[in-house]
DNA sequence: TATTGTTATACTCTATAACTATA
DNA sequence: TATAGTTATAGAGTATAACAATA
């Protein structure tokens, strides 16, 4: 833990002066504005970022539980009736019923589903591209690796990280 | 815009396999985290974001009024209301008449504030050093350069960025 | 007429707990 | 009795618009 303190004067310089920038201030910051924009770019294929995230989820697994899908992405069992719901109506995922439990539902993606999922993730694509605009691949795998160790202090398990997409924010 | 393609296979394989992590997604992911867990040590002294970086703005220059505080920090005016009620109730700001015009109410920080937005503050470095535990001073400065051309690809002007603390994030 | 602060209100989101149907 | 899904409800947080005082 040898860095920060190089670099922060003392206590009474913070509340008078006010110093250099924070890490922890600034992905707050991107944090958000990236969700928000993000939001913008799935709506533009009729989904939030939730609804993105479970035909995602889908994708990557077919064939989940209801309840699975939402321990996996830390969704409560009561948003995903919703949320499903949405997908259904929507005709972007079905819901089977499992034979030999017949209180599980097992969701499906639709050929639409796979479909919207595909031009949905072309948007991410694009929308990678332009939070990435102006990094070489190098600068690009160093900031994530960077991003990984923030991601370890934090506690969060790299495992647990998704792989693609561009969050689960919700606030807006 | 160089990078990203090098590393994407086609669209097919996104749908089916979902490939590596994307920066959109882990900078969404860490932002809320952070975002979590400043609201925590900011709750250790009694504050939740909004009142510490109001205090932190009026610590930067005091007797701003009530309205300029929120346009800084993007808050509308009617939560402006409740943030201060909240801090002038616990007697760390005080609202004062300014007889040039007797519309506004101009902020100041009183002893109890000042003293309440050292010690966060103290717990925002503590904040600061752990999610950049294990950073050499280096690689610290590196992830800042790096973050602040992703903050300027989101057009967030690296002006309009404040410089410490963690972040205003709602939602939580 | 425009502006600062305030109040009241409506809206979204989320989480909690109760309910059903299965097991 | 326990579990998957559903429903209903309440709470927090936010934003919108109307209002008062002042300019």
């Amino acid at each position: 833990m040898p860095t920060f303190d190089d670099q922060c004067p003392t206590q009474e310089h913070f509340v008078t002066r006010v110093p250099q920038k924070s890490v922890g201030f600034t992905l707050s910051q991107i944090g958000l504005e990236n969700a928000r924009q993000f939001a913008l770019v799935a709506g533009q294929f009729g989904l939030e970022p939730r609804h993105f995230a479970v035909l995602h989820a889908l994708a990557d697994r077919d064939g989940l539980s209801q309840q699975s899908v939402g321990d996996n992405l830390s969704i409560p069992a009561s948003t995903m009736v919703s949320i499903v719901d949405h997908l259904e109506s929507a005709g972007l995922v079905e819901r089977h019923l499992e034979p030999h439990d017949r209180r599980t539902r097992v969701l499906h993606l639709t050929g639409a589903g796979r479909a919207r999922l595909t031009d949905a993730l072309r948007g991410a694509h694009e929308h990678e591209a332009r939070i990435c605009f102006n990094f070489t691949a190098i600068e690009r795998a160093e900031l994530l690796s960077l991003l990984e160790r923030v991601a370890t202090n934090l506690g969060i398990a790299p495992n647990s990280l998704p792989d693609h997409g561009s969050g689960t924010h919700p606030e807006h």
